[in-house]
RNA sequence: GUGGCUGUAGCUCAGGGGUAGAGCCCCGGUUUGUGGUACCGGUUGUCGCGGGUUCAAAUCCCGUCAGCCACCCCA
């Protein structure tokens, strides 16, 4: 074992149980967001490393796989997909009948450190509605997210929707007299206050004229913070979805972009990172190509959810009967007399001409073994094919039954 | 970038100065065309790598690398 070649660090091999596994949650993501009446689109892996400054500054670059292409072109391979999206978008607006409902599932990289919950390489579901500056849409994306995680086997026992809206804190902010250019430090010093020491929150605060009684106490005000809150929750009600979501103030998220309401995803009692997260980012398209269009979306990586749809018993159960059904044969065809290898093949291109999952031995094997294998392959049927040719035996490994079919009647026999 | 823990068979791990073990998995067998159990047998390791101490190191010491976890960050 002196020099196994591995994978980088932060990279991952799926092996068919976790490939399996992977694409159980793609198809959750990818129905829920079809229900929604959501369009699946799809941009480059590789974008100019300009793309992401643009957005989120320079101090971003270090967390990005990039590097110089044979044309000598600056080149990242993609942390995020808005950027991208704010591109299409715009370059393509007046294709497209408003709002735009779209979703995509890729993968993306990030350079940093790998530990739980999170790797140099993932898997995102990104859902965004654009050219729509009412807050049904942001109501509507919350329902996707919760939709999406009860689809999942979670219940409102399992997660929490923690919805919080950047304006009523821009709106606090004036209103205190924080100056216009403080803003964004305030929000930082908002979105770090559950974990840095109070009295240190207290001293940040004070040097922007805020005391740290007053922002607690409005961290207390809940739906009542903003009007765009009390819209979103009052339309969840009208859906029976509020019992899944909580005005959670502290909720900031990092990055500046965000103009209006915010939400993020958690599970309750694991303590795991958070599992989505997303809101209104009004001026993105603006910035990055020049078109005004208002925009919310949010986002769900493969790793988190995937570790809380394990360590959660029904969620855990259905993953296990999808991957178990996507993955079993439903005839394993086995050859009793190997003189009879070539009728077999037939009888196995029969079965998968009527859309059939089938498998037989490619070399002569022991009947014992077969049926052995078989039952490992997770079929629930044998068709046996042996000397008796073109009588067949079909065999409901199950139920141990058997019954005497033939090539002619055999696929009428099968699908009783 | 910082810190903690861990590196022994494909996997989970035990052992603890005298040149390696268990369980699982995998493969084969238990007499010639019928199955998950049981039984028998088999393969695999320079005990992460490099150096040091010692008659002797998987075991002790130093370094290094890797993994995991947390911090920073989190689009």
């Amino acid at each position: 074992m002196a020099h196994s070649f591995k994978t980088l660090p932060g990279f991952r091999d799926f092996y068919p149980a976790e490939c399996a596994a992977r694409n159980y949650v793609f198809d959750v993501w990818r129905h829920v967001a079809g229900r929604y009446g959501f369009a699946e689109y799809e941009g480059p892996i590789l974008e100019p490393t300009h793309l992401y400054r643009r957005k989120s500054g320079d101090e971003i670059v270090n967390q990005l796989f990039n590097f110089e292409d044979k044309g000598e072109r600056d080149v990242a391979m993609r942390p995020e997909l808005t950027p991208t999206l704010a591109r299409m978008a715009a370059a393509r607006q007046r294709d497209f009948r408003k709002p735009l409902r779209w979703f995509s599932i890729g993968q993306f990289f990030r350079y940093e450190r790998h530990q739980k919950g999170r790797g140099r390489e993932f898997y995102q579901f990104n859902c965004d509605i654009l050219g729509e500056d009412s807050v049904i849409a942001d109501a509507e994306l919350v329902s996707l997210a919760i939709d999406l995680m009860r689809e999942l086997g979670f219940t409102k026992e399992d997660f929490r929707i923690r919805l919080s809206d950047r304006n009523a804190w821009v709106d606090f902010a004036n209103q205190s007299g924080v100056a216009e250019g403080n803003l964004s430090v305030f929000l930082q010093i908002i979105d770090k206050m559950g974990r840095t020491p109070e009295d240190k929150t207290d001293e940040q605060l004070a040097g922007l004229g805020l005391s740290l009684d007053a922002v607690k106490s409005f961290m207390q005000s809940g739906p009542e913070a903003s009007d765009s809150l009390a819209e979103i929750l009052a339309n969840l009600e009208f859906r029976g979805l509020s019992e899944y979501v909580e005005v959670d103030l502290s909720i900031v998220r990092g990055l500046a972009y965000y103009t209006g309401p915010v939400f993020e995803i958690f599970d309750i009692g694991k303590g795991m990172r958070a599992v989505a997260g997303g809101g209104r980012y009004d001026q993105l398209v603006q910035l990055i190509g020049s078109v005004d269009m208002p925009a919310c979306g949010f986002a769900m990586g493969d790793m988190v959810i995937t570790d809380l749809i394990r360590e959660t018993e029904i969620p855990a159960q259905k993953l296990e009967t999808a991957v178990m059904d996507r993955s079993s044969l439903d005839f394993y065809v086995v050859v009793a007399d190997s003189e009879r290898a070539g009728e077999a093949v037939g009888v196995v291109q029969l079965l998968r001409g009527a859309g059939y999952r089938v498998a037989f031995p490619f070399t002569p094997v022991k009947v014992g073994k077969q049926f052995q294998a078989a039952e490992q392959s997770g079929a629930k049927r044998a068709v046996v094919v042996g000397s008796e040719y073109p009588q067949l035996s079909i065999k409901n490994l199950e139920e141990r039954s058997e019954k005497i079919s033939s090539l002619d009647s055999l696929l009428a026999d099968v699908s009783d």
